[in-house]
DNA sequence: AAACAAACTATACACTATTGTCGTTTATAT
DNA sequence: ATATAAACGACAATAGTGTATAGTTTGTTT
């Protein structure tokens, strides 16, 4: 089944590709996985599978970029109402996706990152930089929008705040992942997030 | 030099061993160092080496081993004065270790945790569980100890607090190695720590 | 001083795993 | 039917592992 492709057809085979190798990264991380996985995961042949994605990095980098799209709209706030509810929302939200961490990338996300080569050429992975920017950015973006209407008064800078916050969740996420949730305690350490995020921001709905 | 050996001597060339690997490992951290590495650096011939060590993660947890040993005495706070200095101490202390991050094991840890056999089998290495927990139990006995004497109104569960530090701690290190302190802003961030943990355990000498 | 043996060197080897290339095959659009 | 390009899969190349062997050095023992 392949000649005379349409761009079509290339990008859907391109998007299936990228949806095995997820899952392989997903069952076995980064550095266990080979592309011989991706290929019986995929059931495509070498040479096919190569002239899609240079190397494992390339074919992990697409993967990275497929989960954010969908990822990505997990931090926008609606226009609506108070913007500390949907803030604390978020934070709840995250001891769910934390203790369902075997279901995600973040173990392969933590090997590549450490362990590619990206780690001796960081500059030929622009992606984690944006990737990392992007998210304080957004974090920063609502305090910064609440801070603006009134609804906070922050007691340090957003932007080191929302850093901050950013640490936090990534440490809590490789702990978790080392030991267990049973160790750790998601729950508790959220909520001492939210307890030091409402002395940070003081938020006027509080009573 | 090297007949009937005496026990003394062996303990001794293993010492310069751990310590040239150690120094590969901080070089070239865990997954990208070959025993040929070590080998090279330590001026040993393969079997010389084979015969001291297994394989490479047993060279790697005799490192562990002995970096620990160092390492222990870090967060053990002085019997005398208030506790709020020395844990603010402490705290500013972290600035200079994360930012000399390449100079030190962490990132070949983080690599050998993540990537090795390790996690695949947990059950093997009790070792990283002992260090999690000792380092709580280090944070959450000064916390204790400073609520006994009065100093501090702790406003959630002390080993809670501990593990928040630490999942902190982790996070910004993990962050800075990847990123470079220049973006992650340690010093900001551990500020904004202190200006937490103030809130959080309330110490009585702050004016 | 001669014999000995432990520790070491240097190198070779058999294995395994994986990579990326490249010539060949195959299905289909025209 | 044939030109096209995707898909296939054999292959050489690379890199590492752990074992094995022969030979060397050097203290210790007698």
């Amino acid at each position: 089944m392949a000649p005379k492709v349409s761009e079509e057809y290339k990008k859907e085979r391109e998007r299936e590709l990228i949806e095995a190798a997820k899952k392989v990264f997903i069952e076995k991380g980064f550095v266990r996985t080979s592309m011989q996985d991706i290929m019986d995961k995929a059931g495509i042949s070498r040479g096919a599978l190569y002239s899609y994605f240079n190397n494992i990095e390339h074919v992990f980098i697409e993967v990275l970029k497929f989960d954010d799209q969908k990822d990505i709209q997990r931090f926008v706030p609606s226009d609506e109402g108070p913007l500390w509810p949907q803030l604390k929302n978020w934070v709840e939200e995250q001891q769910i996706y934390i203790e369902a961490i075997d279901q995600t990338l973040l173990y392969a996300k933590a090997e590549f990152f450490l362990s590619s080569n990206y780690a001796s050429n960081k500059d030929n992975f622009p992606y984690i930089f944006e990737r990392y920017n992007r998210t304080t950015e957004a974090i920063e973006e609502v305090l910064n929008e609440g801070t603006s209407i009134g609804e906070f008064s922050p007691q340090q800078s957003t932007r080191s705040i929302a850093r901050y916050i950013l640490s936090f969740i990534n440490g809590l996420m490789l702990d978790t992942f080392q030991l267990g949730h049973e160790q750790t305690n998601v729950k508790d350490q959220l909520s001492i997030l939210l307890f030091s995020l409402e002395k940070l921001i003081n938020p006027k709905s509080i009573k």
